[in-house]
DNA sequence: CGATGGGCCCAAATTGCCAA
DNA sequence: TTGGCAATTTGGGCCCATCG
């Protein structure tokens, strides 16, 4: 791997980046970096640091992890059967009315929704004073925190779920509705803006798209955490998402669904019964109290009380 | 019509075993 | 212990037959 460290220009390396050798080497780009900042005017030097700063993300509790609801009520991370990945360009992605997406990238699914979701989490978490918008974690810890199995096909798994994360342009459309009357907010940029990962230790360096912190402002759910990762099946864990993102659920048809999780499933039959099944996860791990189709094929989904919780 | 049970197939995820 | 590898299991879409 080439060095390009001395510019002062903050890197844009978008591709995967194995550094060979371990994380002094990353800390001591960062320390080159500030230096040449340093070299510059006062003024400069605010305005570049107020750029890179990531912005606060709200605080949750441990055992539960903040998501934007923009990402739960659509199928940006939806269901993709085993296999049928495809890359897309921007293509509109389904979602709730007042929402629009475009996606250029990967699909993405509910794995690589856990990944990005525990990753915003480790942000709100980490410490570290030398970088302040680098978080570095632990492969083995990362994966079990998810729920998946360390060894040399998670490794592998992850790598792949980072570079589907870093090399996507998502260009979100939000209308608000607040008291100034309505408004409506852009996203562009990628999920993921770049990431260093050390072969021998097994850890990586990474840096979230400073903006996606601006995503909580249109409103973001506590996911319980523990009760997801009971979930086996991803229609399951998205039911689970888009559910907790509502209050008060309203009915929805069995086909809305379907298109709202992204699901290609050709027969609305066999969607319907693996809808059953999924429901039928969700009272099991204790996510709903009860759920029934009704004669218009309209889901009811019941929530417990005073459970969590949308901001 | 749709529900249900069974079966098939593909690919991915997990597990068990071995050697370093 | 750990990593690598092959065998096994699992998830999920799809199709069929049968029943209400």
């Amino acid at each position: 791997m080439k060095s390009d460290q001395q510019s002062n220009k903050p890197q844009r390396k978008t591709a995967v980046t194995p550094l060979g050798e371990n994380a002094s080497v990353t800390r001591a780009i960062k320390t080159a970096q500030e230096r040449c900042i340093n070299l510059l005017s006062p003024e400069l030097q605010n305005k570049i640091r107020e750029l890179e700063q990531i912005p606060l993300l709200p605080d949750w509790p441990d055992k539960t992890r903040g998501v934007p609801n923009l990402c739960l009520r659509s199928a940006l991370f939806g269901v993709i059967r085993r296999g049928r990945r495809r890359a897309v360009k921007g293509e509109v992605i389904a979602s709730v009315q007042g929402l629009n997406i475009r996606y250029t990238g990967w699909r993405l699914d509910q794995g690589d929704f856990d990944v990005l979701v525990q990753t915003l989490h480790l942000q709100t978490r980490h410490i570290e004073k030398t970088s302040k918008n680098y978080i570095r974690f632990e492969v083995k810890s990362f994966l079990r925190a998810i729920g998946r199995q360390p060894g040399k096909s998670g490794r592998e798994w992850l790598k792949d779920c980072f570079r589907r994360l870093t090399a996507t342009a998502v260009e979100i459309n939000v209308e608000l509705r607040n008291r100034y009357g309505n408004e409506a907010y852009t996203y562009a940029g990628s999920l993921v803006d770049e990431f260093y990962y050390n072969d021998r230790e097994h850890t990586y360096f990474l840096k979230i798209n400073p903006k996606l912190a601006e995503l909580f402002d249109a409103g973001w759910t506590q996911l319980q955490w523990q009760q997801r990762l009971q979930l086996k099946t991803d229609l399951a864990k998205w039911l689970h998402g888009f559910y907790s993102s509502h209050r008060v659920p309203y009915p929805m048809k069995v086909a809305t669904l379907k298109h709202l999780c992204g699901s290609d499933c050709k027969r609305l039959v066999d969607y319907r019964r693996s809808i059953r099944n999924a429901m039928a996860e969700l009272v099991n791990a204790g996510a709903i109290q009860a759920w029934q189709i009704d004669r218009k094929d309209k889901i009811h989904v019941q929530r417990f009380a005073n459970r969590p919780i949308s901001k």
